[in-house]
RNA sequence: GCGGAUGUGGUGAAAUUGGCAGACACGCUAGAUUUAGGUUCUAGUGCCGUAAGGCGUGGGGGUUCAAGUCCCUCCAUCCGCACCA
């Protein structure tokens, strides 16, 4: 009897034994070199199952690419600034520091446990004194080279605990502790000029190849560029005296549906909607209900749309006579455009929805051909077609009628070209205590000052309490008081903290020489940097990855990078999700859950529970598996095997325990057959000799490596683990009494390829299994195995024969054969099920592709 | 609301360019061995049908000799929406 499968012991084993051999460690070299990172993790306390997927695949590639020859790049750090550990200390009264470390501690130890092949000596947090200095450096570049200015901003604001809330600590509209109605206030804010790039960043999409393409898409949308027109409305009658223009300036992508437009619409917080409010209380209701929709972009759509009369009117610009009215609206922008439109309600649905709540005329001035044009009641029509209703431009099309408009409106002088972005510069302070501090003085003289880079790091102060709400720096007036480095005067710093997106915006260009003195050390970081392969969530498809690509760029300006891109490779991984179970009193853990056929009860009282669909796993539906609980069950080998066995990574994997089994058995059989192998002595060199039979067993086990490596090369990791484990079921179905010297040979090379293929997925027990053959070598230090060409090359090629597009039979022709059309023709013909079916019929036609396929249309 | 994606057996899924749908697994069924420690092995398994055969890739329509793959349309689910990270 051999040794049973204790996953623990090898794996504890293997990972000491590494890592005091110091084997991942990365040392760059002339060329080969491979920079593997994956999105560094928040550490909030455990590592959960989505963890487990996105480090297993990035180590998957890691050690495929060190096993192909690279010099591999594989770091690990932590995202430690953040909210949950301030709410800690709200809650549990524990330092954010403390906290954070602990995490720390608790989660590496975890990581560590699942064998991944990271350089820990390159490891760093974000909240270390020495990355908050270099943070503050970059960020004082970018002050000076105008790429950071203050503002005013909206912010969420809690009236009862008189604190600023993140849109997560708004709850339908309320504050999460005080439960009161939330209201928007303006601060000054720190914001980074994302903007002077908006062209820059979409245009260099197109370079970007081994990008994921949606998440390009989803870029660009979001960037949103548009070409229109500003174009300006004379005011009728003023009001009163304090409106100081006598326009109002709109923009709109759509000037061509201009004779169509019945209302203009301005944003809540538009300078002339503010002038009105000064003396007209029903006005000043209006904009503090519009106020209290909060600052997603979500909700402001989603909101009802509302409007207040003005009693301005306005000049058509191009209608003699023709008057429209001007409302306040709670869906226009201030942030967008010039903060007013022209509201055209035939081709517009927000405008449409809005002229049939307050009953403003709907004018068609685009002629749909397909459908009822006469009538647009609740749908507005968007389309191409025939402009008509609209005088000379009527018979244009919607492009020729667009550039008309513009050219009429500057000639009239009362409009021009423009273009627009929907997104909008980045707001990079917080209202917070645990972030990297804005290291800026605020002088009653000398205004905004720069606090001298020789007197960073500016840190946080220690001593601080939660107990009060609000940002504890607020409080803390010793830690504010400062001296103007200028003036020398009393000063105040800066009480904000940044974002921690502006962390993670560079912290990769930090892994090469993460203990430098400078942020970015040139020399190490350009063996490396960009990272090849960058691994991480679709959710950060947008926000982190846009403001690493705007971080990058304005790294180049201020001379700390020279490439535009901060990762040629961007792969985005699927979610974990599992069933959730639910009983009358809520949900319940899949711990505490038995399964019985189809049907699942509480363990503890055998009642029976309600199995909803699989979700992704979360704190609230308690539909979560804890990893640490499943290595100390399996190991993690067995773990690494599932999250890369079924579902494609891209995709959303579904947790099963019984596919975690299967794979533990899986390797338990694995783990078996080489304890009883005895292989023979290694002596290759006979199996060029092979005849046929033997060569095709060969051929089979070069397909099998051909195609994991293919499957590994694009990300196709389950497809690899089924092309390895067809490759086991083949090596352990040859028997016994066909072995020779030969196929002895050809099974041990069947072995030796099948565990280094293997060994990414399961380090620990490829390592154990392979020294049982080879005492004296790890399996670590092994090559890639290399595909036989010569071997593949002579394979049957099977082709299909088709009657009218059906499968009816098959035929094998040789590789040289494929191109004698007539002879596949031939051998197709001659089948007898085939004749049966075409019996005196006399075929209309017979395609046949080369190789693949014969079809006799009837 | 806007933007992006996904949809194939009982389940997870596979399928270079349009060219044999269901590889590899899980589960299930039957049988064998009795497993010594979470058994293993063999056979079967898309659906309907005794069979011949027919039907099958979310629904409907189309292009093609041929559609999971291309086009139109509808539906469902998931992700993001700028202060969660």
């Amino acid at each position: 009897m051999h040794k049973p499968y204790i996953a623990k012991e090898i794996e504890t084993k293997w990972q000491k034994e590494w890592q005091k051999n110091n084997v991942y460690k990365a040392s760059a070299d002339k060329k080969n070199n491979y920079y593997v990172l994956e999105m560094f993790p928040y550490p909030s306390g455990k590592i959960h199952m989505g963890h487990v997927r996105v480090y297993t695949l990035g180590d998957v590639l890691a050690r495929y690419k060190r096993c192909s020859g690279y010099n591999v790049l594989h770091p690990m750090g932590w995202d430690a600034f953040g909210m949950p550990a301030e709410n800690a200390a709200f809650e549990n009264k524990i330092h954010p520091a403390i906290w954070t470390k602990q995490n720390i501690d608790n989660m590496k130890k975890q990581l560590k446990a699942m064998g991944l092949s990271y350089d820990w000596d390159l490891e760093f947090a974000t909240c270390d004194p020495l990355y908050i200095e270099c943070q503050q450096k970059i960020f004082l570049d970018f002050y000076k080279n105008d790429l950071a200015y203050r503002k005013e901003a909206w912010a969420n604001w809690d009236p009862v605990d008189q604190t600023v809330l993140s849109n997560e600590q708004v709850i339908d509209g309320k504050g999460w502790r005080s439960g009161a109605k939330v209201e928007r206030r303006k601060l000054p804010q720190w914001f980074f000029r994302i903007t002077e790039y908006a062209d820059d960043l979409i245009d260099s999409l197109d370079k970007l190849d081994n990008w994921s393409n949606q998440v390009k898409i989803m870029q660009k949308n979001w960037i949103g560029r548009s070409e229109g027109l500003k174009l300006k409305f004379k005011i009728d009658q003023r009001p009163n005296d304090k409106i100081d223009s006598d326009n109002i300036e709109v923009y709109t992508t759509r000037p061509d549906t201009i004779f169509g437009a019945s209302f203009l619409a301005i944003a809540p917080d538009h300078p002339i909607a503010k002038s009105l409010a000064n003396n007209n209380k029903e006005l000043q209701k209006f904009i503090s209900e519009c106020n209290q929709i909060g600052t997603s972009e979500e909700a402001l759509e989603k909101a009802e749309k509302k409007g207040f009369d003005t009693s301005i009117k306005v000049f058509h610009p191009f209608e003699e006579g023709e008057k429209l009215p001007v409302f306040v609206a709670n869906f226009v922008l201030m942030s967008y455009g010039t903060g007013a439109i022209f509201g055209v309600p035939a081709h517009d649905q927000r405008d449409l929805d809005f002229a049939n709540k307050l009953k403003l005329p709907v004018k068609v001035v685009v002629k749909d051909k397909n459908n009822n044009y006469e009538n647009i009641d609740t749908v507005a029509y968007t389309g191409d077609g025939e402009i008509i209703n609209s005088g000379i431009l009527n018979g244009m099309n919607i492009h020729e009628a667009k550039s008309q408009v513009i050219k009429l409106a500057v000639n009239k002088k009362i409009g021009k070209k423009s273009k627009q972005f929907r997104l909008h510069d980045w707001c990079a302070s917080r209202q917070r205590y645990w972030g990297c501090p804005v290291p800026i003085v605020l002088c009653d003289n000398c205004g905004i000052v720069p606090v001298p880079k020789a007197d960073l790091p500016v840190l946080l102060p220690d001593d601080v309490t939660f107990e009060k709400i609000g940002n504890p720096l607020d409080h803390h007036k010793k830690w504010q008081t400062v001296n103007c480095p200028k003036c020398n005067k009393p000063a105040k710093r800066e009480t904000q903290t940044f974002d921690t997106f502006v962390d993670s915006s560079w912290y990769a260009l930090r892994y090469p020489a993460p203990k430098s003195k400078e942020p970015i050390d040139k020399k190490e970081m350009l063996k490396w940097s960009p990272p090849d392969q960058y691994v991480g969530g679709i959710e950060h498809a947008i926000l982190h990855l846009l403001y690493s690509r705007f971080f990058n760029r304005g790294l180049k300006k201020t001379k700390y990078v020279n490439f535009d891109e901060p990762f040629k490779g961007l792969f985005c991984q699927g979610m974990v999700c599992h069933k959730t179970f639910k009983s009358p009193g809520g949900w319940v853990e899949p711990d505490n859950v038995e399964l019985k056929g189809n049907k699942a009860f509480l363990k503890s009282n055998n009642q029976e529970l309600e199995i909803g669909r699989s979700e992704k796993m979360s704190k609230s539906k308690k539909n979560i598996v804890d990893p640490m609980s499943i290595i100390d069950k399996y190991g993690a080998d067995t773990a690494r095997l599932f999250m890369l066995s079924d579902s494609p990574p891209e995709r959303d994997l579904d947790w099963s325990e019984s596919g975690v089994d299967g794979c533990w058995k899986y390797l338990k059989k694995i783990w078996g057959h080489f304890h009883n192998y005895t292989p023979p002595k290694k002596n290759f060199l006979i199996l060029k000799d092979a005849e046929e039979g033997h060569k095709k067993i060969r051929r089979e086990i070069h397909i099998c490596i051909q195609n994991t490596t293919d499957s590994i090369e694009t990300f196709r990791y389950n497809s690899a683990v089924a092309s390895i484990r067809k490759l086991s079921n083949l090596l352990l179905g040859i028997s016994n009494n066909e072995k020779s010297l030969i196929l002895d040979q050809i099974i041990l090379e069947g072995w030796e390829s099948y565990l280094i293929m293997l060994s990414p997925i399961t380090p620990h027990i490829a390592e154990e299994l392979w020294k049982l053959m080879n005492p004296n070598s790890s399996i670590l230090s092994q090559k890639w195995p290399d595909i036989n060409e010569e071997i593949l090359k002579n394979k049957k090629i099977v082709m299909a024969v088709q009657i009218n597009g059906k499968l009816k039979n098959t035929i094998e022709i040789a590789p040289k054969e494929i191109v004698n059309k007539s002879l596949q023709e031939n051998k197709a013909l001659a089948l007898d099920n085939i004749k049966n079916i075409i019996l005196n019929k006399e075929p209309k036609k017979i395609i046949v592709i080369p190789g693949r396929v014969i079809n006799i249309v009837l």
